[in-house]
DNA sequence: TCTATTTCGGACAATTTTGTCCTTTATTGT
DNA sequence: ACAATAAAGGACAAAATTGTCCGAAATAGA
């Protein structure tokens, strides 16, 4: 489904979301020991984020990265995906096609629409806010 | 979503099961044609769909692979996943977790069980009858 | 200013996926 | 038996993804 690069994007960015609701600013470190990732691995993924202006970082003592905490609620799951691995898992076609549609449809083309639409729904309606909310309640969770 | 060589074989195989029911055994270089991917590469990925008794194949003169007319209607697309992909896309976490349950679920568990569900009904319903009849009425294509 | 801290960025390495080439094996027709 | 055809299978190559290492740049505090 996702990269790799995309699910420590995701699970990076959800927690980063997390802390800055509460204020507090988070490091490289504290990141992938939380989601159980390679730290330089991260620090790549978490530079894309930085570049799209997803996730804020700030350099030396005591910096890191944090996200607004006004704008949690406005920074998309689509946005995080679009960002690492592109669109083409919530808009492009099951086979590949680059030009699959209505009227040139591939074999999956219309049993896939459905899911494809839907999957694209929840990207586009799931904010960061959200996801973190349920991390600070404690009822999701980003390790296992 | 799907990997290159899992395109290739739903591809492929739909070719094949769209030929079989007009009687027609195909070789490797007509499939390769019609789904427009690389001959030799397809040839491992036709290995893999013949291993999992999926598509069987004549060797020699006038051989090629074929589908068992009264069997296309029981090869669901989520057997040719499975043997090809695994089931990790339309069963396994969004985020890559092992052990992702109601007890202990992901920030996407929740948002995911739908889409995930619905992807498994469709990969677990569609025959590959369903998808060559497309074809061979010449509603989907194999190219573009 | 100096040092410690932390992200940034480039180069490199390992692994996986994708793709190629060539030999062997099976089968058919002559 | 022989030649031609087509899949099977092994070895190898290229490209993409995942992952590591290390020095540079920025920043805060002493």
């Amino acid at each position: 489904m996702f990269s790799k690069a995309c699910e420590y994007g995701i699970k990076a960015a959800v927690f980063i979301a997390a802390r800055s609701q509460e204020g507090k600013r988070v490091s490289l470190n504290e990141i992938a020991g939380e989601i159980n990732s390679p730290v330089a691995f991260t620090a790549k993924v978490l530079q894309q984020l930085t570049r799209n202006n997803i996730v804020d970082s700030v350099r030396g003592p005591a910096g890191g990265f944090e996200i607004n905490k006004n704008k949690a609620d406005k920074i998309r799951l689509s946005k995080i995906v679009a960002a690492i691995d592109g669109d083409s898992i919530y808009k492009g076609c099951a086979l590949g096609f680059q030009n699959c549609n209505e009227n040139l449809p591939c074999p999956l083309h219309h049993k896939f629409v459905l899911i494809r639409n839907e999957l694209r729904q929840m990207l586009e309606t799931t904010s960061l806010l959200d996801l973190s909310k349920d991390i600070n309640d404690g009822v999701t969770f980003l390790k296992s």
